[in-house]
DNA sequence: CAGTTCGTTCAATTCTGATTGAACGAATAA
DNA sequence: TTATTCGTTCAATCAGAATTGAACGAACTG
């Protein structure tokens, strides 16, 4: 259902695109999943694949992994268009929520696991300590090192519950 | 100074290096330069270049740029030794002067450059609209979506100062 | 003064990961 | 049924960034 695009867009969209695209990769994300992402948050319509394709200038399979990628993190919904048989996608327009989302899936389990990292790091540290690897000085210091981390790490867990309420 | 590091680390010092290299590789920084963090955070006395290059298993030119990326962000800091004509170089503890730095370097930039790129995207969707690019529904709808995206940039600018202080 | 030692720079290489074209299976249409 | 459309997968390619070796200039040393 995007005739009305035929095969450019408006100045203001085609920027958008841009600079989500950008976005993304600075983020460490593929730049066309943002430029897909983009795309569709300012799509008054659904797009189907092809038209996510045809208006980016990329490959069907970029565009499938992008969509795919996009669905499983609940950016964008799969939208049924009667007498369609091609999927449609659209964008989340709700960024809260979407915000929410990728704490809890990313960030919350990285952090978690930086935690238990961190308790590794001790007990492998009082080890070392153990099988004399490590002169007196060094322990204490390489503790109390440890030690200001795992503090900052446990501050950070209270804070971003916090920030996802002020937002 | 690191004879008696000789050409090895204990295997708690190791994991950690290993761990500060991918947590900047995530943030797409290069692994390297978190290893060399990691490697001085928990370095008891300075280390030289050479020592680092050495410890890493890094060459001396991945040492050169990565400290001197590290200085550039005031991770950390040259230390002279009496009696060495080299560098030495040591580690800023304090992450949280380090974050409140990072903040303000990259974070605050790289957010009032997307606040004016947005401020431009409005002017720019108003252009399309007087050319007769958009529809009525498609301006609005984008009108609309960039509004909200740009609420929540401001929202986001008076959150990150709080967060800093709360930290 | 030559001879070292240091640290940096830069062109060349290597790695990593995004992107693509082609092939495939499933679903629809004829 | 056969033919077509759609979306995904996968091996191959491509691009961009990290890393390196080699060369250089500056600062020391004897």
């Amino acid at each position: 259902m995007a005739e009305t695009l035929s095969s450019s867009l408006p100045s203001s969209r085609r920027e958008f695109v841009e600079t989500a695209g950008r976005l993304c990769q600075r983020f460490g994300l593929p730049r066309s999943t943002g430029q897909i992402y983009g795309l569709l948050y300012l799509a008054p319509s659904p797009l189907s694949l092809d038209d996510i394709a045809e208006l980016l200038s990329i490959s069907k399979a970029s565009a499938s992994t992008g969509t795919r990628q996009l669905l499983s993190w609940h950016a964008i919904k799969q939208i049924w268009v009667p007498g369609d048989r091609r999927d449609h996608f659209e964008a989340v327009g709700d960024l809260h929520d979407l915000l929410r989302a990728g704490y809890e899936k990313f960030f919350r389990p990285k952090l978690e696991r930086s935690v238990s990292k961190m308790d590794h790091l001790l007990v492998c540290l009082e080890a070392d300590r153990k099988a004399g690897l490590l002169t007196k000085e060094e322990h204490a210091f390489c503790k109390e090192r440890l030690a200001h981390l795992r503090s900052l790490q446990t501050r950070v867990q209270k804070l971003l519950p916090l920030a996802e309420k002020f937002l």
